[in-house]
RNA sequence: CGCGGGGUGGAGCAGCUCGGUAGCUCGUCGGGCUCAUAACCCGAAGGUCGUAGGUUCAAAUCCUACCCCCGCAACCA
């Protein structure tokens, strides 16, 4: 087959710092989905994803688990390789901004836009805290102090260096009007023409001092450069770009990309700050970003903290790799987040998977095999019944690349099911059981039969770029390989003689019941849950070995009292604050406010007794002055407000 | 009035750009079939499309106000 044309598509490289989730895999399966179906289609296509692994983050995870940071890199690295190869990805090449080749063309291209004029030396001014070494915005501080040591900051300069950005953003502006396409959901456009590009956009800070884990500027060895210049320049460096020289092949041939597959949180670096730095580097622009929403779950964001996360390895274990995919490539829609529950993924697994197409293929292969002992042939004895299910099958191929053309994955798959479902209902209308009764109509059987192993293999060919190793089983249980991509929009690829469909047909997708799964989920999790425990006790009793020891002065430096609450109200603006008016016994009512609004309600406050610190610091919260702070103990559940209902107040607690 | 996204039968979603019978999947109920993984096929019930107004011959779709939810931001003295 000749080459339709080169196409480039990459994913974001993901950032190393653990095991990445569900959500994380499901842009570089989205991305092999449209690789697989492009190369099917006939294009050369070069699919590209891969690791982002400097910053400060990865720095200091390392040095909390005692690694170098390029071991811990490494190891997490491996993690997301792994993860991604579980989900059969097809990339042609994995990239990792540690490969040494992309660390120097980094230097290289920082260099060339340095002597150009597009990168100067400024300094980014701030707050900057010695001991955590780093820079705190007003708003991170603490009472005026750095949030995590407590030490107060200092006013820093911290020389760095920027991208001047205006020079390019009119360009930029052309671009997008005159490609509309360029931003793909079109509502992302809107959002970055409104936000960032028509207001002016700042120069972006591209070095810091203040991080060692990183690509060294060459010229100023001071200077590492900082996050986007390293990690957006993969998609040109992983082609082997060359700046300021002769360029590989592989970039020759694939460049400029035909889509950027990243996720809705990353679309601002990707249409503004990436087209500006190739504007700036002469190279042409992407031809489309595609800035897909998210999987949430269970309606709410993945994290760990929030424990409710759901990882690759987890869900391919309990149902299959094809199946995962399938949910993804179903349910993450095009401009809405989408959702994943364990319970959802198993009702599309049984319905669309076992039932409507493992039975389709199991029951049509058994139905080969019973009345015609396994041989498929075609004695061309034809009926009204047929035209439908024949235009339903030679529309197919059309209809899916229609959608696969605007990046509609869960709509392409429709079609290619409504496929699968006029099969079934294909054989209740011609009862090939009944046909099979009568001797004389084995001919008309045999035909009805051909016409169902030929659809269902037009569906299973169709379904390789989504279900690759699925595709492959059900052309494998008919007896034949991929039809070709150019025939299959007519009916009758299938070989009419001589082939043979498997006389075992084994079950593609098993059913199971959600009751199944959890008591397999229970299982597995319930030793890591008890090593959770343990892990847990271990980390409680370092905490509170780890707490520095204090004399008794200092313990009395904290004047705890008891005060009653007489009002509480909300706070306008603000969701976890309230405000609460004390009596603390002097007679003059004292507020705080406080971080328990998600917990209490103001009613159930009022008249209720509580410890509070009398001698704090008055700090201004959302508008609100507070006058100390009221005691409470965090709790798996959230917040429970230490109550000391009928002490008078201000009793002094000692 | 901080920014953005969203509220469509029990569940998950589509439709809204370009107004005109509210669609899909699951679930429920009834029927059919027996080749098949209690699967398949047909039919039915179930929605005042967040609320209130407005524009229009006609609004889920356009306009205005409000309510609620979710991100970000703010914030947990």
């Amino acid at each position: 087959m000749t080459s339709k044309g080169n196409y480039y598509i990459t994913t974001a490289i993901a950032y190393t710092s653990g095991k990445p989730h569900i959500g994380n895999v499901s842009d570089p399966v989205l991305a092999d989905c449209i690789a697989r179906f492009k190369r099917m289609q006939g294009y050369d296509v070069f699919f590209q994803t891969g690791t982002d692994e400097h910053g400060k983050k990865n720095e200091q995870k390392a040095k909390a688990q005692g690694m170098t940071p390029k071991e811990f890199v490494d190891h997490t690295a491996a993690q997301v390789k792994e993860q991604f190869d579980l989900m059969n990805l097809s990339y042609n090449k994995f990239i990792r901004t540690t490969d040494e080749y992309h660390e120097k063309e980094v230097q290289r291209i920082f260099k060339k836009l340095y002597d150009q004029g597009d990168i100067y030396k400024g300094a980014y001014e701030g707050l900057y805290c010695d001991e955590c070494e780093s820079f705190l915005t007003e708003s991170q501080l603490v009472d005026g102090k750095c949030p995590d040591c407590g030490r107060v900051p200092r006013p820093e300069k911290e020389e760095a260096y920027f991208f001047k950005m205006s020079n390019y953003s009119q360009r930029l502006i052309d671009h997008i009007n005159s490609h509309p396409d360029f931003i793909q959901p079109v509502s992302r456009r809107n959002e970055m023409m409104n936000n960032f590009l028509l207001p002016g956009l700042q120069d972006l800070c591209v070095s810091r001092t203040s991080i060692k884990w990183g690509v060294q500027v060459d010229f100023d060895p001071e200077h590492v450069v900082y996050v986007w210049l390293d990690a957006l320049t993969n998609y040109i460096t992983g082609l082997g770009y060359h700046c300021g020289g002769e360029s590989g092949p592989d970039f020759q041939k694939f460049w400029p990309a035909d889509l950027h597959v990243i996720g809705k949180d990353i679309t601002r670096f990707h249409t503004i700050y990436w087209p500006i730095f190739l504007m700036a580097l002469d190279l042409p622009l992407p031809k489309q970003v595609f800035g897909h929403p998210w999987l949430l779950m269970d309606g709410s964001k993945m994290s760990k903290s929030a424990g409710n996360v759901i990882y690759a390895d987890d869900l391919v274990d309990i149902f299959d790799v094809d199946a995962v995919r399938y949910y993804i490539l179903k349910e993450l829609p095009f401009e809405n987040d989408g959702n994943i529950t364990w319970d959802l993924i198993n009702e599309r697994t049984n319905s669309d998977l076992a039932n409507i197409l493992g039975n389709l293929v199991n029951r049509t292969v058994s139905m080969v095999n019973k009345y015609f002992d396994g041989k498929v042939e075609n004695c061309g004895v034809t009926a009204p019944e047929d035209e439908d299910l024949q235009a339903a099958a030679a529309a197919c191929r059309d209809r899916v690349a229609a959608k696969m053309d605007q990046l509609r994955t869960a709509d392409a798959l429709g079609e290619i099911f409504a496929l699968f479902k006029r099969c079934n209902k294909y054989i209740d209308e011609t009862t090939p059981w009944i046909l099979a009764k009568d001797a004389f109509k084995y001919a008309r059987l045999s035909t009805v039969l051909y016409r169902l192993v030929d659809s269902i293999a037009t569906g299973a060919t169709l379904l390789f770029p989504f279900m690759p190793e699925t595709s492959v089983a059900i052309l494998r249980q008919l007896g034949t390989v991929p039809l070709p991509w150019d025939l299959l929009d007519k009916t009758g690829n299938y070989p009419d003689s001589g082939s043979k469909v498997t006389e075992s047909p084994e079950i593609l997708f098993e059913r199971q019941e959600i009751e199944d799964i959890s008591k397999r989920l229970e299982e597995k999790y319930r030793p890591t849950a008890s090593e959770e425990e343990m892990k847990r006790r271990v980390e409680l009793n370092r905490e509170i070995q780890g707490v520095a020891k204090i004399n008794i002065e200092h313990f009395a430096a904290v004047d705890l009292r008891v005060a009653k609450i007489i009002d509480c109200q909300p706070v306008k603006r603000a969701k976890k604050l309230l405000k609460l008016t004390l009596d603390d016994g002097t007679g003059v009512v004292r507020t705080v406010a406080s971080g328990i609004a998600p917990w209490y309600k103001p009613e159930e406050l009022t008249g209720r007794s509580v410890v509070i610190v009398s001698n704090l610091e008055p700090a201004t919260l959302c508008g609100v002055e507070s006058q100390g702070m009221i005691l409470a103990a965090d709790t798996p559940d959230g917040v429970s407000v230490v109550f000391v209902d009928g002490i008078p107040a201000g009793s002094k607690i000692r």
